[in-house]
DNA sequence: AACCAAAAGTTTTTT
DNA sequence: ACTTTTGGTT
């Protein structure tokens, strides 16, 4: 193998691939071939008498370790297979179910969305009462995402406030109290959102070295991708992991941090050498993935961050077209211009899941997407607003949740709420007394029911009855529930056949599940990533569909020709991005991430004479990340045909 | 207490 | 454009 290795690498890769124990830092540029020595050197690692399931490696996505594995596999043999990867949610979810009660939870917690957070929030706020008048009070969801940010930067509430809402600061002490009411729901309730996921697990490995040891003794060597996008309780969390033997090798690319939003901190790869300070730093620069015209472009958008490592990519690949900023005159005309392309690329041979638009947020591709269905191109959209999130979908998995866990408020709120006749009282009254009762599932809705909204209610039992049966498979109750709650969805939505699909969607999903608890918690620690599919066959993986992607979601990805919509100031970088320097780089990285996606073709489209409601400014200039570069380097053309 | 209609307030990105 | 909040009616 080691003949093979030395083939099929170059020095740098070969060097982290054949790097054995202690540290290593991996800088990556974009498209240098990360993933490929990742994936050699797992398959290194085992081919060398690691025990697979002795290695740990953590991804930005459950898809990711999924595809590196394979490919590990591919290239050595299918023990590969057996290394633990996944993400570091998930891997805390596996680690917690089966050491729960060390941090003082039941193994059968439940895992809440950023939806169901938003709710519970929502139920406390209505609880505790307005606070004294100072101005607007937060919102739920402005609620959840001040939480949450606490949690992920490691910041106090009132350290959160100063930084960044300061106008709240009248109401630290309602906020506060808003807080520890929270967290002594999900406590009674068993419930863990996102950010709890990794504090626990942060706690488990700090607070109780036994278990620490255990974990860290079993996994000798450890390796994390993505790793500018960690953010400091992950990075506890590997130094914790780590510490004992020190094998621990990090891959990413400061350059491509654009989660900050989520607490991800790219200085935490900086610091990686004084961490560990005996730590190797390898650094790969050689571009094997995109064309020299294109790199040229990605350079020059680089060189403008403010801060960040200076880095220059090079490549062999010396020609290919140059880069296109496309001049539209309005927003159909940047959709048209994107389908004539596409057409005329397809025709040429460019298969349509090579070619990929990519923008800032998910609502850009709207009116993309009306035209590429009246044209008939299939697509996939990945990002935006999720599958798992729409109510239909949470109203089915709501009386599933409750099976799995009888204390779960938000999802006895979410299913009585669909009852005619019950209203939020009523809810609380039943929710109450299923408390006090301490029966389990079997103390809700006993005899007799509540009088008004009976018939509803009595359904409900009939259900929860059948529901009982533990050796239903989830399937099974699946399929309960949905034959259940179908009317409820043809009175609710006017688009029921639609709906009704994605229920069938979901079922099918739950057919692989012999555990309930196992899928839910899976659903929703990582839901199904494509959005919305246009294309006419349901079960076809492999048809041939045009991308369409948040700058986020194509993180990681490449494509042949790649389409940048709104490259817009104030669109693209971001209006809210404006003032701050630190924000303003970040929207730099993210077009940066975008535009090294593309191997040949890369065009970028600013659509002219926009009206943004939210601001009310009209927007009409190219991103100010592209308007400066020569002609040489960045081709203008206008999109207009009349 | 539940339901409905009108009004007001919000807009990234994701585990 | 869309969700969330509000106020009024049953």
């Amino acid at each position: 193998m080691i003949e093979r290795y030395r083939k099929e690498l170059n020095p740098a890769q070969l060097e982290a691939v054949m790097h054995d124990k202690g540290p290593l830092l991996v800088i990556a540029g974009a498209g240098s071939g990360k993933t490929r020595t990742l994936t050699y050197r797992a398959a290194r690692l085992v081919e060398d008498g690691v025990p697979p399931d002795a290695i740990l490696l953590l991804t930005f996505t459950r898809k990711a370790a999924r595809e590196m594995l394979r490919r590990a596999a591919l290239l050595l043999d299918a023990r590969c297979e057996r290394i633990a990867g996944g993400t570091f949610h998930s891997f805390a979810n596996t680690v917690l179910r089966r050491h729960a009660p060390r941090v003082g939870l039941s193994p059968g917690f439940s895992i809440i969305d950023r939806v169901d957070m938003e709710q519970l929030l929502g139920l406390l706020l209505k609880e505790t009462g307005a606070p004294p008048d100072h101005g607007a009070f937060p919102r739920k969801r402005t609620l959840a995402e001040i939480f949450s940010k606490c949690a992920n930067k490691v910041w106090s509430l009132e350290e959160t406030i100063d930084r960044d809402y300061p106008h709240f600061a009248p109401y630290l002490e309602s906020l506060q109290a808003l807080r520890t009411a929270y967290t002594r729901q999900k406590e009674q309730q068993q419930l863990l959102d996102y950010d709890d996921l990794l504090l626990k697990l942060r706690d488990l490995l700090t607070g109780d070295p036994e278990t620490r040891d255990a974990l860290a003794g079993g996994y000798r060597s450890i390796m994390v991708d993505e790793y500018q996008d960690t953010n400091r309780i992950q990075a506890e969390i590997v130094f914790a992991l780590a510490r004992p033997h020190g094998n621990i090798m990090v891959v990413g690319d400061d350059s491509q941090s654009i989660y900050s939003f989520r607490g991800a901190d790219f200085r935490n790869i900086m610091d990686f050498p004084r961490v560990f300070p005996d730590a190797r730093v390898i650094t790969l620069e050689e571009n094997y993935r995109s064309t020299a015209p294109i790199l040229e472009v990605t350079n020059a958008i680089l060189s403008q961050a403010q801060e960040g490592y200076p880095k220059h990519l090079f490549t062999q690949h010396s020609v290919g077209p140059r880069p296109v900023l496309v001049h539209a005159g309005s927003e159909n005309s940047q959709s048209r211009f994107v389908v004539d392309k596409v057409r005329e690329l397809s025709a040429g041979g460019v298969p349509l899941e090579d070619i990929a638009v990519l923008f800032r947020a998910g609502f850009h591709s709207f009116d993309l997407e009306l035209e590429l269905t009246r044209e008939g191109l299939p697509f996939v959209k990945y990002g935006g607003f999720k599958f798992i999130e729409s109510a239909h979908i949470k109203d089915l998995l709501a009386h599933l949740r409750v099976l799995a866990n009888p204390y779960d408020r938000i999802s006895w709120h979410r299913l009585l709420l669909l009852i005619p006749k019950v209203g939020p009282k009523s809810v609380e009254k039943i929710y109450r007394a299923g408390v006090a009762a301490q029966r389990g599932l079997a103390g809700f809705l006993p005899d007799p029911l509540p009088a008004g909204g009976g018939a509803g209610l009595k359904r409900l039992r009939e259900l929860l009855d059948a529901l009982g049966d533990p050796h239903l498979s989830p399937s099974r109750a699946g399929e309960a529930v949905y034959r259940y709650y179908h009317p409820i969805l043809r009175d609710t939505y006017d688009d029921h056949p639609r709906r009704a699909r994605d229920l069938e969607q979901l079922l099918q999903m739950m057919e692989r599940y012999r555990s309930l608890e196992r899928f839910l918690s899976e659903v929703t620690i990582e839901p199904p990533t494509a959005v919305s599919d246009n294309s006419l066959s349901l079960a076809d993986d492999t048809a041939d569909r045009l991308v369409l992607s948040t700058v986020h979601s194509a993180k990681g990805l490449e494509w042949h020709t790649v389409f940048i919509l709104w490259a817009l100031d104030g669109r693209f970088p971001s209006i809210h991005s404006l003032e701050a320097p630190e924000q303003l780089d970040e929207e730099l990285r993210l077009m940066y991430v975008a535009a090294t996606r593309a191997r040949v073709n890369l065009f970028f489209l600013s659509p002219g004479y926009v009206f943004d409601r939210a601001s009310g400014m009209v927007l009409n200039r190219p991103s100010r990340f592209l308007e400066g570069m020569p002609a040489a380097v960045l081709k203008r053309e206008s999109a207009e045909i009349w």
